[in-house]
DNA sequence: CTGAAAGCGCTAACAC
DNA sequence: GTGTTAGCGCTTTCAG
C-alpha cells in the first residue's frame, strides 16, 4: 500500500514538459504572455495530478500564511457554550467562503509570561487575530496594538486601548430593556449583571441605570447581583435579589443563560413568571425561544458580529483599511416573560 | 507608530555576532560541538530580541506543519453542541500541550467534489486530521485511508473502511442500559436512537436489542424511534412510543440530548418519571446531573477519547505507530430517572 | 569549534 | 513566448 505523496510543481513541469516559471503563471492566472497551447498543457497537467500549491511555500514566499487565529479565554466548556459558538460559526463561514483556514488559541493565564500570543504572528502561524471573550485584565492584548499584523477584538472593547473593535451597543441594550419594562409600569427593578471586568457587561448595566435615573429611580446596590454569565449564576442571583427586596417586581439580565437561571429561581422563591416578576434577557441566543415561558430579550445580532469582524479583519490584512471600530444597533424581541407590573 | 516585525535568525546572528548555523545549532540544542561563551552569547541575544524561528520556514524544511486538523460535520450550530465541544476541549488541551495548533475544518457537501479535504495534507496546511461526527455516508474518507499523513476517526468507526479510530463502546453501553432495566423488572420498552447513518447509534441500538433478545424480549418495529440526537427530536420520539403502546414502561436512548428531550415528552404524555416511566440516557454530560429527576445514563468517556485520538494521531504522524484501533470501557451512572417497573 | 552552501517549494524579476 | 535565477527563513551536511 503505498503512501501516496503530494505532486509539487516540479511534477507538472516534468509532465507538461515545461518550466516551472512557466507552470507558475499559468497556475497563477499571470499568462498573458503564455500561448494557448502550452497554457492548456500545464491545466491538463495539474487536473489530472490533482495538483494543489504547498501552502507552507507558499507562504514563506509572500509572507502570507491564509489563516487566521481566534483567541478564546480558558473557561469551562468554550467550546460548548452557544455564544462562543455562534461567533465561531459566523468566523468561520466567512473564512472559509473567501478561502481562508481558521486556527484555534485558547488564552492560557501562562500566556503572556511565555509569549503565546505573540507567537501566532512572529512564528508566522496566522495573518490576524480575532479576539473573543476578552476581558479589562486581558494585559496581553497590549502586545497585538503596534504589530505588523492586525487583531480585532470580537463584540467587546477596551476603553483604554487603541484595539479594533466589532461589537454590538449593549448601553443600548440596557436602555431598551429598561425602557420597556418602564414602559409596562415597573417601578422596582433587580439588575443581574454579567463579571464586571468585562465591559460589555458595565456598559448594559450602564445603560440600565442611566434609563432607570432618567424615570427617576435609583436601585441600590442591593438591587444589583453578579450572576457570572452563567444558568447558575442567575438562579442564585435571582433568589437573592428578591430575598434582599421581595417587591421586586422586574428583573433585567446582561445575557440569557442568566435569565433561564433566574426564570428558575424565580419560581423557587415562589413567583410567578410574568405575573409577578417579570423578566428581559440580553442576546436573543436559539434556547430563548424555548423556555416557559418564551423569553423576552434584546437581540444582539451575534453572527453578524462576527461575519463582520472577519470580513474587518480580512479588510486589515490586506491593507484595505486601517482601522476598524464598528458599533452595531440592537432590537428589543417581546415574548412571554414580561408583563404589565400590578 | 513603527508597526514591530519580527526578529529573523539573521538578526540573531548579527546582534550576537555567530553565523546563522551556529544560531541554528544553539537554539536546536545540537550544540554539543559549541563553545560555552558562543552558546551564552546566542542564547542572550535570541532572549533580548525576543526570537522565535519561523514555522513556515521550518516547516518547508522539515515538512511539518505543527498543526492538527479537526474536520467537523456541517451542523447547525456544531461549535455549540457539548459533544462536539467536549471532544474539541480534550483535542485542544492536548495538542497545545504538546505544542501543537489546531486548525478548524467544516466537511461541505461539496468537499469532496472540490478534494477540499485532501488540501489540508496536500497543500500543507497539518499534519494529521481528526475526523468527528462521521457518518457511514461520508465517502470522503477513503481519501484519507492511503495518503503519507494520517487520519483519526473520534469516537466512531466505519466497518468498511481501514481507517484509524478511537471510540468507546456503545454496543456494551445499549446493552448496560438495557440490562439495568430488565433488573429492575422492565419489560416493555421503546428505543429512540441517533441517525441510522452513524456507525455508534448502530451499535448502540444492537446492543439494547442483544440484551433484549437475551431475556426473550423483541421489539417490535413500533418500539423504535429515530431521535435525531436532537432535545427536539427526543421530545417528538416520546411522544410518538407511549401513542403506540401506552404499555412501554422504559425508554433508552442513544444520547443525553434526546433523554432531556424524551423527559419532556414523557411528561406531556401525562405520565411520570420515574414512576410510570423510567429513562436511561446515554453519554453523562455535565447538564445530565442537572435534569429533573437527574439521568441515569451511560457514561461514555468523551474527554478521555478526545485526547487519546489526539495522542494517537501524534503518534501515527511522528511513526511511533502505524495503526490505531482503541475501543473504551462505558460505565453505567445511577441516578434517579429510572426506577423499578411496578 | 565554526561557517559556507545546498535545498525545502514556490514566485517574480530578468534574460533570451 | 519561455526559461534561468535569486530569494523567502530555516536546517543540515560538509569543509575548514
Amino acid at each position: 500500500m503505498a503512501k501516496r505523496k503530494a505532486f509539487r510543481i516540479r511534477d507538472i513541469a516534468r509532465e507538461s514538459g515545461a518550466s516551472l516559471t512557466t507552470v507558475s503563471l499559468v497556475l497563477n492566472q499571470r499568462d498573458e504572455r503564455i500561448s494557448e497551447s502550452t497554457r492548456q498543457r500545464v491545466l491538463a497537467a495539474a487536473q489530472r495530478l490533482g495538483y494543489q500549491p504547498s501552502r507552507l511555500a507558499q507562504g514563506l514566499q509572500s509572507q502570507k500564511t491564509g489563516i487566521l487565529a481566534v483567541l478564546v479565554p480558558e473557561l469551562q466548556h468554550v467550546f460548548a457554550d452557544v455564544y462562543f459558538g455562534e461567533l465561531l460559526s459566523a468566523i468561520h463561514d466567512h473564512a472559509s467562503a473567501v478561502n481562508y483556514k481558521v486556527l484555534l488559541e485558547v488564552a492560557h493565564p501562562d500566556f503572556v509570561s511565555q509569549a503565546k500570543h505573540i507567537e501566532l504572528f512572529d512564528r508566522d502561524y496566522v495573518d490576524g487575530v480575532l479576539c473573543i471573550g476578552v476581558t479589562n485584565k486581558d494585559d496581553y492584548l497590549v502586545d497585538f496594538e503596534d504589530r505588523s499584523r492586525p487583531a480585532i477584538i470580537v463584540n467587546n472593547h477596551l476603553p483604554a486601548r487603541k484595539l479594533n473593535f466589532v461589537r454590538c451597543d449593549y448601553e443600548e441594550a440596557g436602555r431598551l430593556a429598561a425602557q420597556y419594562l418602564l414602559g409596562l409600569g415597573h417601578r422596582r427593578f433587580g439588575l443581574i449583571h454579567g463579571a464586571p471586568e468585562v465591559q460589555t457587561s458595565l456598559d448594559w448595566r450602564a445603560g440600565v441605570l442611566m434609563a432607570l435615573a432618567a424615570a427617576g429611580i435609583g436601585p441600590t446596590p442591593d438591587h444589583l447581583a453578579d450572576g457570572l454569565y452563567t444558568e447558575e449564576g442567575g438562579f442564585d442571583a435571582a433568589i437573592e435579589l428578591l430575598r434582599r427586596d421581595p417587591a421586586i417586581t422586574a428583573i433585567l439580565t446582561g445575557n440569557d443563560k442568566m435569565a433561564i437561571g433566574a426564570l428558575r429561581g424565580i419560581k423557587k422563591s415562589g413567583r410567578g413568571v410574568p405575573l409577578d416578576v417579570s423578566v428581559v434577557g440580553c442576546d436573543g441566543i436559539h434556547l430563548s425561544a424555548f423556555t416557559d415561558p418564551a423569553l423576552t430579550t434584546v437581540h444582539t445580532p451575534l453572527y453578524d458580529i462576527g461575519r463582520e469582524a472577519c470580513r474587518l479583519l480580512l479588510d486589515l490584512v490586506d491593507n484595505r483599511i486601517d482601522r476598524a471600530e464598528v458599533v452595531r444597533p440592537v432590537s428589543l424581541t417581546v415574548r412571554e416573560s414580561a408583563a404589565p407590573a400590578t
